[in-house]
DNA sequence: ATTTTCTGAATTGTTGACAATCAATTCTCA
DNA sequence: TGAGAATTGATTGTCAACAATTCAGAAAAT
């Protein structure tokens, strides 16, 4: 019943007429494919067709080409020769895996931070938190998840390695990977107070609480959505009774994996 | 006096005739690439022409871009848009910064391998490290820095963790950008022993002595990297008054990073 | 003599057509 | 009816020519 798995939704316009290319209509295409991705609009497996990238991004097909080994490389998709792209699909220990490592670097930048963070860093860090909290408020379920998301990526990026920074944004960017459930709004708060309370232990200098208390955070989202991934999976068997294509990709409201 | 800085000097096979293709095609590009590096032939900052990557190994254009994107993922290379490919450079901050990150990632790793290393696993390490000190008493020095930079590597995956194998593997590859001198033959078996003191803290139990050592042994060998590179920039500045085009590529003689 | 502009070669990026490959359907025969 | 082979449709991979861009050097103006 959806024939266009990507649509734009909030601000990617669709093409203008001609085809577009350059390094802008790549970035245009991974943009579209991440959101798409992000939104849950599309489901891990799926093939992703070059000529519908093409219409739907209208981009060429080297800018398509090149935004798909782009997002082959950041772990998004995968590319099988002479078979083509398709939606990455994590495993339980590949999830197992990335959480393992988003810990063991996460720490040490937290670490870094509690021991060296400016007024100005510590500044931003509260900012975050506070529009994180203020998303939820207002329902902007959408912009939550993104600055919640984002969290984590700021700390890494006031941490000062821009090598561990990159490895983190490539794992956090998998994470829509791991969950694939419908949205479980009960614990609304808990990624946001789990952050604040990270914040507050880096403010205080004490590098050992705000690593034991990311690391207890991220354990609580990697068991969330070890648990949203095995009712997906109930859905998704029962779906494919139903004889539904491509899983419960129900409709457009927003899903939960807050990090 | 070196028209072809790209010399097969070992294994890869010039072409063969008629150009191939091919992921395979791809894969030797980046093979040819990468083994110019490890061998120094030719300096970061070259640049890197389509056309002459052609010739070198033998592959048709598609495969020689996708090659180049796959090195620019990796870090090896630096695309830049309408100007090309060349060698990536790295700044004295970005390599502290993969010296940072490779001592967060690998102390872990080590951490992890005391505690769970298998009797087999030990064997390979002891074996691993065996065959390095017998290809530095064999004076083959060019496999002796291929083993000792395959040495960490094997560690990580004797870990067990495969994302943190894979942003470990880019690290060590980035690591003959960081050093650009002569072969400095005194300290042959620095290296070596480091390892085999890291292996005997393994087979001990000793997760944190292991994770120590480990980190001397990096901090070292970021020193004598970092003092390589100022005496190389001290030699590439008299190179460049005397004329001489690419730096001090002198010849294929083998050049020391150990790892 | 120095700066600016212009022209030309060399290189990269893109396009469209063609060949190779794969999945699914259909056809044939037991 | 069912299993296997051949076929068809669709998709990806590749290639050669074309367009766009950049860089270097020369010519001209200040």
């Amino acid at each position: 019943m959806a024939p266009s798995p990507f649509h734009p939704a909030n601000g990617v316009r669709p093409p203008a007429g001609a085809a577009m290319s350059g390094p802008e209509a790549e970035q245009r295409v991974v943009q579209v494919i991440v959101e798409a991705i992000l939104g849950h609009r599309i489901a891990p497996g799926t093939r992703l067709i070059e000529r519908e990238l093409g219409i739907a991004s209208g981009a060429s097909r080297s800018a398509i080409r090149n935004g798909l080994v782009h997002l082959a490389h950041a772990g998004l998709v995968e590319l099988s020769p002479n078979k083509g792209a398709t939606i990455a699909m994590c495993s339980p220990d590949e999830a197992r895996q990335i959480f393992d490592a988003r810990i063991v670097i996460e720490n040490s930048t937290v670490r870094t931070l509690a021991g060296m963070v400016t007024q100005d860093g510590l500044a931003r860090l509260r900012a975050f938190v506070g529009d994180e909290r203020k998303a939820y408020e207002d329902g902007r379920m959408e912009d939550a998840r993104h600055l919640s998301r984002r969290f984590h990526l700021l700390m890494a990026e006031l941490a000062g390695n821009d090598v561990l920074t990159s490895v983190i944004r490539d794992l956090i960017n998998r994470q829509p990977l791991l969950s694939w459930s419908r949205p479980d709004t009960k614990r609304r708060f808990c990624g946001n107070h789990a952050h604040a309370e990270i914040v507050a232990a880096i403010a205080a200098g004490d590098g050992e609480d705000a690593a034991r208390l990311n690391t207890e955070h991220l354990r609580a989202l990697e068991r969330e959505l070890g648990a949203d991934r095995k009712a997906a999976m109930r859905g998704l068997e029962e779906a494919q009774e139903a004889g539904s294509e491509t899983g419960p990709a129900g409709g457009e409201d927003a899903r939960q994996d807050f990090d």
